[in-house]
DNA sequence: CTGAAAGCGCTAACAC
DNA sequence: GTGTTAGCGCTTTCAG
C-alpha cells in the first residue's frame, strides 16, 4: 500500500488534476491546452477552457516554475524605494524586462548592508536571475556573493567583471558641478558628503579631491550630511558656519531639504546661497527655485541593465561595465557670487 | 529501465541530492538539518553543515514552497512606485511583515488598469497572498478579481466585506482642506481633479459637491488635471483663467508641480495664490512655500493593511473596513485673502 | 536518529 | 492526437 499524503493541508483549491477530471482527459492534454499546444484537438481544447474558466483555475507558477526550471521573473534588491532616483531606472528596467516577457519583483533592503546578502539570495532563489541597485555592503561581500546569486547585474558598484555592471559616473559629474560653480565665481564651497559606504559618495569625494589640487585657490569643505531630506534640512547651521557661497548637496534628495530650510530661514536661494544637487530627480525641476544638479538617463539606464541582466541569463555576458556620463543641467538655484 | 529525464537543461548547480551524497547522507537529515530539526545528531549535522557551506548550497524556495504549499512571501501590486505616498505605506507594511517573518515582492501596474488583474493573479500564484494598493480598475473588475487572488487584502478601495480593506478618509480631508480655504476668506477655489478612475478621486468630488451645497456662496470649480507634477506644471492657465484665489490640488504631488510653474511664472504664493495638496509626502514639508496638505499616518496605515492581510490568512478576516481620518496640515502655501 | 519513498502541481518525453 | 509516467527539488510520514 502507498504511503500516505505527507502533509495534511491542501494548498490549492484547483489544480491541473482537477481540471483534468472534470474534462475527462489527462493532465498532460491539460498542459497542452494552456500552453497553446496546437496539436489538440480542438473540441478537446475548447471543452478543457470551459472548464477552467468554470473552475476559474490559474496554474500554480511554483509549480510551473520548478518543472520548467525557470520562473521568467527576475528580482531587483533596491536600497531605499523612497528614492526617486531608483524609480525612474526601475521604471526603464521594468518596461524593458515586461518587453521580453519578464516579469520584476523588487525588495527594498532599507539602506541595511547587513541583510542585503541573505535578501537577494532569496530573491535569486524564488528567480531566475537579479539585478542588485547600488548594493552599500563591501567589495568584499560583494564580491563573494556575486557568484552566489548569477546570474546578476549590478547598478552603481563595479564588479571588477565577475558580473555584469552600469554605472553613473559620479566623478565626472561631481566635477561638472563644480567647475560651474567655479565658474560662476565661488571660492567656497560645502559639499554635504552622502553615506560613508556608498560608492556614489567615494566618487564624488574622489572628484572633489582632484578639484581641491587643481584649483588651490577654491575651498571645498566636507559636511558629513546623509541621503535624505532631513539630513539636508539639518544640515544648514553647518553650512552657514562655515559661510560658504555654494553648497553642493550629496544628492537632489539632500538639496531640496536644505532648500526648504533656507526658505524657512529666509535665506534666500540662490541670491545668498547656491545649492546643486545630483541626479535630476522629477522634483527638482519643479522646486523653488528650480534646482541645479546632474542629469543622467534614468530610465535608459535602467533598460541597459536588464540588457546586461539578459546577457548575463545567456553564454555572451557582458562584463565590460557600462558607464553613463551625466551632464550638467544648470537650473535656478546656483548663480554668480557678486 | 526507468524514463530518460524529461528535460535537458539542469536548473541548479547543486541540489539537497548533492549535499546528501556529500555527506554520505540521506537528503531527509539534510532537509533536517537545513530546517533546524532537533532530533539529529550533533556530528552529522555539522558535517552537513559544512558540505552546505562548501558547496555553497542555498535550498530552492520554489521547490520548497510547492512541497510546503506556503512561500512566507506576500506580493504588493501598486500602481505607481513613483508616488512617495505609496512609500510610505509600503515602508510600513513591509516593516510588519518582516517582523512576522514574511518577505514581501512588490511590482508596479504603471497605472494600467487593464493589466492589474493579470499581474495581481500572477503574483498570487507565486505568493501566498496580496495586497492591491489603490487598484484603478473598476469595481465590477475588482469584486471579480478579489476570490480569485484571496487572500487578499485592499488599501483604498471597497470591497463590500469581500476582502480586508483599509481607506484613507479622502471625503473627510477634502473636507478639512474646503473649510481651512473658506475660513481663510477664500471664496473661489480651483479644485484640481485627479484620475477619474480613482476612487481616491471621486470621494474628494463627493466632498467637494456637499461642500458647494452646504456653503452656496463659495465657488469651487473642478479643473481636470491628472495626478503628476506635470499635471500640476501644466495646470496653471486654467487657474489662472478662472482667477480662482486657492488651489485644492489632487495631491501633493500635483500641488508641488504648480508650485514649481508659480515660481517660474512670478506669481506668489500664498500672497497671489493658496495652494493646498493631500497626502503630505516627505517633500511638501521641505517645499518653498512648504505645502498646506492633509495628512495620514501613512506607515501606520501600511501596518495596518499587513494585519488584515494576515488575519486574510487565518480563518478570522476582518472585513469591517478600517478608515483612517487625516488631519490638516496648514502650513506655509496657504493664506487668509487680503 | 536515520533512510526510503510519496507527494506538492506541473511539463515533456515516449508510446500507442 | 492523447495518455502514461518520470522528474523538477524539496518536506514529511512511516518503518526500522
Amino acid at each position: 500500500m502507498a504511503a500516505r499524503r505527507a502533509r495534511t493541508t491542501h494548498t490549492r483549491d484547483t489544480t491541473i488534476n482537477d481540471i483534468a477530471k472534470a474534462a475527462g482527459v489527462s493532465k498532460a492534454t491539460v498542459s497542452r491546452v494552456i500552453n497553446g499546444v496546437p496539436t489538440v484537438n480542438e473540441q478537446i481544447a475548447q471543452r478543457v477552457r470551459d472548464v477552467i474558466d468554470e473552475l476559474g483555475y490559474t496554474p500554480s507558477q511554483t509549480a510551473r516554475s520548478l518543472s520548467l526550471g525557470v520562473s521568467r521573473t527576475v528580482g531587483v534588491l533596491v536600497p531605499d524605494l523612497g528614492n526617486p532616483m531608483f524609480h525612474q531606472v526601475l521604471n526603464g528596467f521594468n518596461r524593458a524586462a515586461a518587453r521580453d516577457g519578464y516579469h520584476v519583483v523588487v525588495t527594498d533592503s532599507f539602506e541595511d548592508a547587513d541583510r542585503e546578502a541573505a535578501l537577494a539570495k532569496d530573491l535569486r532563489d524564488r528567480t531566475d536571475a537579479v539585478a542588485l541597485f547600488a548594493p552599500r555592503m563591501t567589495r568584499e561581500n560583494l564580491l563573494a556573493l556575486l557568484p552566489k546569486v548569477a546570474p546578476v547585474a549590478v547598478f552603481n558598484r563595479t564588479t571588477g567583471k565577475n558580473a555584469g555592471s552600469v554605472l553613473i559616473d559620479y566623478h565626472e559629474g561631481i566635477l561638472l558641478l563644480a567647475r560651474h560653480l567655479i565658474d560662476l565665481g565661488h571660492r567656497r564651497i560645502a559639499f554635504l558628503s552622502g553615506p560613508a559606504y556608498a560608492r556614489s559618495n567615494w566618487e564624488r569625494e574622489r572628484g572633489l579631491a582632484e578639484m581641491r589640487e587643481a584649483v588651490p585657490d577654491v575651498e571645498i569643505i566636507d559636511v558629513a550630511c546623509g541621503h535624505s531630506f532631513e539630513d539636508g534640512y539639518n544640515a544648514w547651521p553647518a553650512v552657514r558656519e562655515m559661510a560658504a557661497t555654494a553648497v553642493i548637496a550629496f544628492n537632489d534628495v539632500v538639496a531640496l531639504g536644505l532648500l526648504g530650510r533656507l526658505a524657512e530661514e529666509g535665506v534666500s536661494a540662490p541670491a545668498q546661497l547656491s545649492v546643486a544637487g545630483f541626479d535630476d530627480i522629477p522634483f527638482s525641476r519643479y522646486s523653488s527655485p528650480s534646482l541645479t544638479t546632474v542629469t543622467s538617463r534614468l530610465s535608459e539606464i535602467g533598460t541597459r541593465i536588464w540588457e546586461v541582466l539578459r546577457a548575463e541569463m545567456t553564454d555572451t555576458p557582458i562584463r565590460e561595465p557600462i558607464m553613463f556620463s551625466p551632464e550638467l543641467a544648470a537650473r535656478g538655484s546656483t548663480k554668480e557670487i557678486r
